[in-house]
DNA sequence: CTGCGGTTGTGAAACGTTTCACAACAAATA
DNA sequence: TATTTGTTGTGAAACGTTTCACAACCGCAG
């Protein structure tokens, strides 16, 4: 079903997400079909990339009629390998960490936060949606033998890099970094980054160069 | 000293608030000047695309030696304009929003949150670090008259078009959205969209095509 | 069964970004 | 001054992504 990998780019993989969402919305609105030139519309896209995207994995569509709203949703879902439920631990339940651990958007697409750590000692033992956060310290050794799969980072510059390698130890090979900063991991552990203030640093030169841009 | 513009791409633009954080670390380290090749090792990228990058903007480096860290860096604070203060209103303090009235790194690079608005009525009224939280229902006119120029969105999917639309009216130009939604904005309104989910989906992506990436 | 309007899937063209490669130059050394 | 080492700035090549354009096909109407 899900075609041989010919190196998907970031883009499309982006991409898929936002199909994604936008199926669930027009599954909600009872939509049985939705043509790309309609799909491109809502999301702001061009119809060649929404079908040169899907079909990079397949043939979901039919000509003359369009994709079946439903039935592509749950096609991207796993090709994005959400149509499962992924164990998470979060490290740092600073402002960020504990927006995380209420965040519904984790939850529904199947991310679920599984195990907390901090190092303040005011906050190893206290209880978050119920669970309850264990040392930083034990990091190796707590996700060594858990299920986590993926690994969300909140805390503090500094310490990121150290938590890092500690998490690397345990095995981990999906990491989540929302630490302004650039991590070291090995080649074989995927790491990406979130960093809110870039987006606000790319509004603040939009605005600086306003009438050149548009 | 900053080129006349000839549409700079989008990721040159995140790689200035790339070299930016880099060079702070740098100047914090003592170094008094930077290669390319080193600059492009410590963030993995490469050396020729470092050099275009700022090429764009002008020639800041020498021959020779490389690029004066600390000079650089008040350039590229210069270009991505956030060598002053931005005013920032937030909508919406539910777990997102209470985590950025908080966010050190906003603050560091001059992103100020001066008004804060929700529509809970528990929460207007309230105390955030020092802002009370206005009645979003008051948004367009209490912006209109303000000094805000940029806006942060951090409330449910659900009312972000008619939040987003009330700023839009409001008169800002700029606008950070949280919502998992693909907003609609006159053409002239900047928009750029932080979806948390996305990564994660992007990792996930990844652990399920392992083998085949790398 | 034929023809028509609509839409996909995709090779090829167009476009944009990254990498290469080297002339130009700075500093240091002799 | 001449030579060597090191690094920038940049045009051009290589590469990657997006857009174009159209054959193939679906459903429907006559």
């Amino acid at each position: 079903m899900v075609k041989p990998q010919l190196r998907i780019s970031e883009s499309t993989i982006h991409r898929l997400s936002i199909y994604y969402r936008a199926l669930n919305r027009l599954e909600r609105e009872n939509y049985e079909t939705i043509s790309s030139k309609e799909l491109a519309k809502r999301e702001k896209l061009t119809p060649a990339q929404v079908r040169k995207d899907l079909s990079f994995f397949g043939s979901f569509g039919t000509r003359g009629l369009g994709y079946p709203v439903t039935e592509l949703r749950d096609k991207i879902a796993e090709i994005l390998g959400i149509n499962r439920s992924w164990s998470v631990a979060l490290v740092g339940v600073g402002n960020i960490g504990s927006a995380l651990v209420s965040y519904k958007e984790f939850q529904k697409q199947g991310f679920r936060i599984r195990k907390i750590f901090d190092n303040d000692q005011r906050k190893i033992g206290s209880n978050h949606k119920g669970i309850i956060v264990s040392d930083a310290d034990d990091i190796v050794t707590e996700l060594r033998d858990s299920k986590i799969e993926i690994v969300v980072i909140a805390v503090p510059s500094l310490v990121a890099q150290m938590i890092v390698d500690d998490v690397v130890r345990a095995g981990i090979k999906a990491i989540l970094n929302f630490a302004p900063i650039n991590l070291k991991v090995p080649d074989d552990v995927y790491l990406r980054n979130e960093n809110m203030a870039m987006e606000l640093e790319y509004l603040s030169f939009s605005l600086c160069n306003d009438e050149a841009q548009l």
